[in-house]
DNA sequence: ATGGCTTCATAGTGAAGA
């Protein structure tokens, strides 16, 4: 079963690059974040004719996760339940007997910002809340937008991002943390190309230049056995792109 | 260098992203 995870950043203006990447990728499974489209407005029959399934949970302007599926989709979460939160940013459901759980993590802006207080707070609810997820569904993929750069190699300029936001010791210590309940980095269990980002800032020419951070990723928990995994950088370079681009798996 | 781009929003000295 192929898995992948793509923060379109406005689902409305990259719906036609979304439709294009499953047709071409044929994902079982794509979660998306920052769909920025309220659930009335959500185009469910454009996937559906595409023969998948969807689920969501959106808003206006801001956030907005979903999770698209050619097979059936059931017991769906809505947000985190342990966490009070206005901001559409968790969907789980179960999909082919794994669970399936789509994060769109805060950003956290700078460590000395409420939002960062914020974001520490939403990390510590999910590893939480995972804990004890993982004792109800051991086959779990945990998918989506981390914000966090786990480790240097991650980070196009590490002494630049050094103790900054994304990368700071208290964020890594949560991907950490979500690595000792189990969970490991697909995309580690492979050699991969020196260099490696899912994300590259609008300004700057940051993609020609390769000026990236990893912070998009797909954990697996151990029950799920994985044969690939890898980051198509094809969307980056298309016209209007989002700033992130697609990370996919191969499981079972 | 708090800029630089992009989106959604409103008509802001904009907000937020990463």
């Amino acid at each position: 079963m192929r898995i992948a995870t793509w923060n379109v950043n406005s689902l409305k203006v990259r719906l036609e690059q979304v439709q294009k990447w499953l047709a071409e990728n044929q994902p079982d499974i794509l979660c998306l974040q920052e769909t920025k489209t309220e659930d009335a407005n959500f185009p469910m029959l454009e996937f559906q004719q595409a023969g998948y399934q969807v689920v969501f949970s959106g808003q206006k302007t801001y956030n907005g996760v979903a999770i698209i599926s050619k097979h059936a989709v059931t017991d769906v979460q809505y947000g985190l339940p342990n966490f009070e939160d206005l901001q559409k940013r968790m969907i789980a459901a179960t999909i082919d007997g794994m669970r399936i759980v789509c994060v769109y993590i805060p950003n956290g802006e700078s460590i000395d910002s409420d939002k960062y207080k914020y974001k520490l707070a939403w990390l510590a609810a999910l590893q939480a809340w995972l804990k004890d997820e993982l004792q109800h569904y051991p086959k779990l993929a945990l998918l989506g937008d981390y914000n966090i750069a786990p480790e240097d190699r991650d980070v196009h300029d590490p002494v630049a991002w050094a103790g900054k936001v994304l990368v700071s010791e208290p964020e890594r210590a949560v991907f950490s943390g979500l690595q000792q309940l189990g969970l490991r980095d697909a995309y580690r269990l492979f050699e991969q190309p020196e260099k490696s980002y899912s994300w590259w800032d609008y300004r700057m020419m940051g993609f020609r230049r390769n000026h990236g951070l990893r912070i998009d990723h797909i954990l697996i928990s151990e029950t799920v056995s994985c044969t690939a995994s890898s980051i198509d950088k094809a969307p980056r370079k298309l016209e209007r792109p989002s700033d992130h681009t697609p990370v996919w798996a191969e499981v079972f």
